[in-house]
DNA sequence: CCAAAAGTGTTTCTATTACACCCATGT
DNA sequence: ACATGGGTGTAATAGAAACACTTTTGG
């Protein structure tokens, strides 16, 4: 690759950390390892490694994903570059987070162990490395912007769902209590979603109906935004 | 600066680039310069610089920003990080792109000249070097976005300005006529507009009353965010 | 039979849209 | 006197918010 005509500039290097989110049905989660190098070797921390020289930012987050979950075609938005000079403690690294969203039953739970991963809900965040905690807090902002102009459930759901547990996504992303008349009959006229005839029978004795998403409906939605909750 | 943590892995040029936008009274523009180095000297560009080692890219974006407007203290937000490998043809840089609000009136025109920099309106923009246009068409939408939740005239308009004016910005930003009454009352409704007693008279023999913004009401938006437009 | 969560409609209020004429002035 | 752009109000519609009781069923 021919760089001469930059030469006499400084090179700096770069990483990709990842706010990898998760709902569990309940709660809103992060993943989270305990970093297994120095600096700041076993404490919490996103997880994260260095771009090379020959693959774009989007490629590195993919790569880092897939090491920690073992899953592929994961939903990830690029969120924003933190530059402070003194970010990192062992030297000038300029990161850039990436969110993502993943179905936290298709996730791989050796990897979890290899890694030493955990899932934190988003209100018991441990103090993590360098400014992660900011990561998490801004991607957790960006979360909410994109939820009320897109449909995320595909993402974080499993494949069937309850209208209860879609509620308890949304609220907990936006953090406030939902109307639970409202809430239905507001998702429902999106006509995303197809009941269907089970019923998920662990969480109440009544039982829940499940229904699953339109995908191609949802598709829709997805790439032409909608005002949503 | 320690560094050895971190040594075995590649180190990556990165820039910042510019757009930079401005509002002339009836226009939405962005400020180009013809770049003058190679690759791709003499053609349009957006404004850029490397990020050196001990700067973080905000202050390299307001660096190169008041490299080309003499201007301080001005609006500016990170856009995006483009990181193809193969975005720039003279090697791998990595870009993260800022954009900025300016009042055209108060730019340094000696500083144009030196850099031979030329404002184009958005419907008119030539081709440009690498990814640039395509850093400008996310500039515009997110400009678009950014509009619909918190009040931007202040960084664009002059400091007083009128009613007319005013909703041509709404109307460019948001590529679509707007209504002059349901405009003109939810505009006013926001309370951030002070009527003065003087009219603007080049633009029309009646002449349009100008206003200005309460300063300190515009700002309480801002933090808090508003539904605007 | 009771505790616990699911499911279901109506009314009120607020915000958005659509729409047309008169006003002030310079030439 | 007329051409040009500035300024102003009301009615209709749509969307959001508030609100409470009945249903199901396992224990």
């Amino acid at each position: 690759m021919n760089l001469n005509k930059y030469t006499s500039h400084d090179r700096i290097l770069v990483a990709v950390d990842c706010i990898i989110f998760g709902f569990d049905g309940q709660q809103l989660k992060a993943l989270l390892i305990k970093r297994g190098f120095e600096p700041e070797k076993g404490r919490w921390s996103l997880m994260g490694g260095f771009v090379n020289q020959d693959e774009s930012t989007d490629d590195a987050a993919i790569r880092v994903l897939h090491q920690l979950t073992g899953m592929d075609n994961i939903y990830m938005e690029q969120l924003y570059c933190f530059s402070d000079v003194d970010r990192d403690s062992a030297g000038r690294v300029l990161s850039i987070a990436y969110f993502a969203l993943i179905n936290i039953e298709n996730y791989n739970v050796q990897l979890e162990q290899d890694h030493e991963a955990r899932w934190f809900p988003l209100d018991k965040m441990p103090a993590l490395i360098f400014d992660h905690n900011q990561m998490v807090e801004k991607a957790r902002e960006r979360l909410k912007l994109k939820v009320s102009n897109h449909p995320i459930g595909f993402e974080l759901l499993p494949d069937r769902f309850t209208l209860p547990q879609l509620q308890n996504l949304y609220e907990a992303i936006y953090e406030e209590a939902l109307d639970k008349r409202n809430f239905t009959r507001k998702i429902l006229s999106l006509g995303i979603l197809n009941k269907q005839n089970e019923k998920e029978k662990e969480s109440s004795r009544k039982g829940a109906f499940y229904y699953v998403f339109d995908k191609n409906k949802y598709k829709k939605l997805d790439r032409e935004g909608v005002k949503f909750i």
